[in-house]
DNA sequence: TAATTCGTTCAGAATGAATTGAACGACGTC
DNA sequence: GACGTCGTTCAATTCATTCTGAACGAATTA
């Protein structure tokens, strides 16, 4: 026995929901992710509010976040007032390419501290140069994961 | 003209304990993490509180924490009450393990949803089959990530 | 023009996580 | 045995973030 479609349906956008949760990005936005990306089409501006049962100002808030991260475009209809959102054509690398300059970013701020130690402290150098090392060694893997997909 | 050595200690220290808040670890958690990583050897309980400036529950919550990631490794010494903490042995590949696992568990929880998906759904199939991916390719680079280092 | 409906904004409420600090048992010292 | 210090625990507090919902201007319709 399979189980429901709509069942499935909204399991699968919880999960999302946590799961960006997981990632620093807000519930909410990471549910109107998850109904884009499984839904496919464009979904009205109102059809999120109402399906995801959120308020109008949390969808306002979470289309423009993924929207400034490459993830959703906005659509507008002839003869229609609404917004309608619907997936960007490749959000995965975009979120990936996001994911990595996180990573660059924590690389960059540990090697500023490694400049600073003086050389007189080779250990100390080499241990903080260690760190920035994994930093950059995860950037180049996400990149590399990236132009994988 | 450089700055002197406790300032860059310190600010590196906070530093850390910003990556690990952006990576869902408690602040005070990445400073002794920091701490440790700068000083190297041996540090007792009571100086982790009393040079972060956090209560002793605090300490002893994060160096646990740290303690299960195998990130840093408690010590006694003989004829001392005090606990001590030290820098693990490899720390970094700890971390990226925890990261790989994390990837992991997000790409499985995704599939479990692709699997109830009917066929007769191709495209929906299709798009979050992609989104699987996506987390099981980041799992894999990261576990590249860790050989690497 | 009045009445809807649209999306945005923002002050405040709700939520959830981190931190404190007091209580505690264990251990060592006097 | 009394006292002091150790690390742990947990209830209460603090703090940051997210979400709501009312107010608003713009656009549309009647």
């Amino acid at each position: 026995m399979t189980k429901q479609m709509g069942i499935v349906r909204s399991e699968f956008i919880e999960k999302t929901g946590l799961i960006a949760q997981n990632q620093g990005i807000p519930r909410v936005a990471g549910r109107v992710l998850g109904m884009l990306l499984f839904d496919g089409d464009a979904v009205a501006f109102g059809d999120l509010a109402r399906e995801l049962q959120v308020s109008r100002g949390s969808i306002s808030t979470s289309t423009r976040l993924l929207e400034d991260r490459a993830l959703i475009k906005r659509l507008t209809k002839p003869g229609e007032r609404q917004d309608f959102f619907q997936l960007a054509e490749n959000p995965f690398p975009n979120m990936l390419a996001r994911v990595q300059q996180e990573m660059a970013r924590a690389q960059a701020d540990i090697q500023a501290s490694v400049a600073e130690i003086c050389d007189s402290r080779p250990d100390v150098k080499a241990r903080v140069q260690d760190y920035a090392n994994l930093y950059a060694s995860l950037s180049a893997s996400v990149q590399k994961a990236k132009e994988t997909l």
